[in-house]
DNA sequence: TACATTTTAGGTCATTTGACCAATTTATTG
DNA sequence: CAATAAATTGGTCAAATGACCTAAAATGTA
């Protein structure tokens, strides 16, 4: 990494700790260039005004989503494993409520910026495709109809992590409903 | 209504249209009391801060939704009508795109402000509790474990408003698959 | 009416913010 | 080495903001 991309890469890290810890409202050009340790000019200099660091700040985030995500699928070489581990074990990850969690938090952000900056939806809507097409193609190996398990899982995790603290039912029996849920369901 | 809570609701409601339409961000005691068209000081009068306005703008919209939700659930002396139906109905009132609605946006600000402000936090939990509890009660009529359904309802619904845009299914399959999948989970 | 309370008006003040600029330093390259 | 571009610095400026204050006006009440 060359040092015009190091120092990006801080600008962009310490913008997103301040997105996180203090929200959009915290967020100024001043701000950022006094944790990242630079002057405001300086900061200027790499990104021209507050839109385009959070702009660059939004799909570094989705790009380390992407890597973290695309990571923790198990490979689809290992395809030995039953459909109910898979399922079992991509619950287990996915489903975090959004009250514990650092990234969590910057998707709250991110998502209420989207309502008023097109750019940033159209990063929302992008990831989420191809989250879907992801997972649709993982499941591809354990059933014909990859695409409604997913339909039927990915709206749930992202629900959970919204309101799933509010529900009657611990992690472990919200995952053992979904499991036999999508079993029961494929077996029609 | 009298003059003092005319005027409160007149804040507030502005408060709220300049939260949904330029987020916390554009927050100000100034814009607020602009927009209502009474002087920086008696808007300070009434909400001694900003915050303050806030968490009383945040209860507001809880309270509108409360009202919403419990409006357009079918009263429990109706219960002629089949679990299918009942199902169909309240999915189509609840699958909602967060693009396109004004409720949501407010939501996606609600959102991200409860990440750093307890109360409002609580605000939240507090309000989808209670709407668990609505649901349970409604689904009991119909069915001996209303908090299964309810379990895997809720989150499911609330995770459609973010990413339902990015599903490879139309609204209408998306219905057919959950009333499906509710009535073969039950009959299990 | 006279008094107390509530409500409104107008203004100041210190801070923060984004935008802008001129000058200087630090690579880079011919 | 010299010239050129990239990177960095320090500083100014006007606008916006929250907090604060005082006086007047409206309203209710004894």
């Amino acid at each position: 990494m060359g040092k015009r991309e190091e120092k990006i890469a801080s600008i962009i890290q310490h913008t997103t700790r301040l997105l996180v810890h203090e929200g959009v409202g915290g967020l100024s050009m001043r701000r950022v260039a006094d944790l990242a340790e630079i002057r405001l000019s300086n900061l200027q200099y790499y990104f021209k005004d507050r839109e385009a660091l959070l702009k660059a700040t939004v799909a570094h985030y989705f790009e380390q989503c992407k890597t973290d995500v695309l990571q923790s699928l198990p490979s689809s070489d290992t395809k030995e494993i039953k459909l109910e581990s898979l399922l079992r074990e991509t619950l287990q990850k996915g489903l975090v409520l959004g009250d514990t969690n650092e990234q969590c938090a910057m998707f709250r952000e991110i998502w209420a910026l989207s309502t008023r900056n097109t750019s940033i939806a159209a990063l929302v809507k992008e990831y989420y495709q191809h989250y879907c097409q992801w997972l649709v193609q993982l499941m591809a190996s354990y059933t014909p109809q990859p695409q409604l398990i997913v339909s039927l899982l990915m709206p749930y995790v992202e629900g959970y992590s919204v309101m799933g603290q509010a529900l009657p039912l611990t992690k472990e029996e919200v995952i053992d409903l979904l499991v036999k849920t999508v079993l029961v369901v494929i077996d029609q």
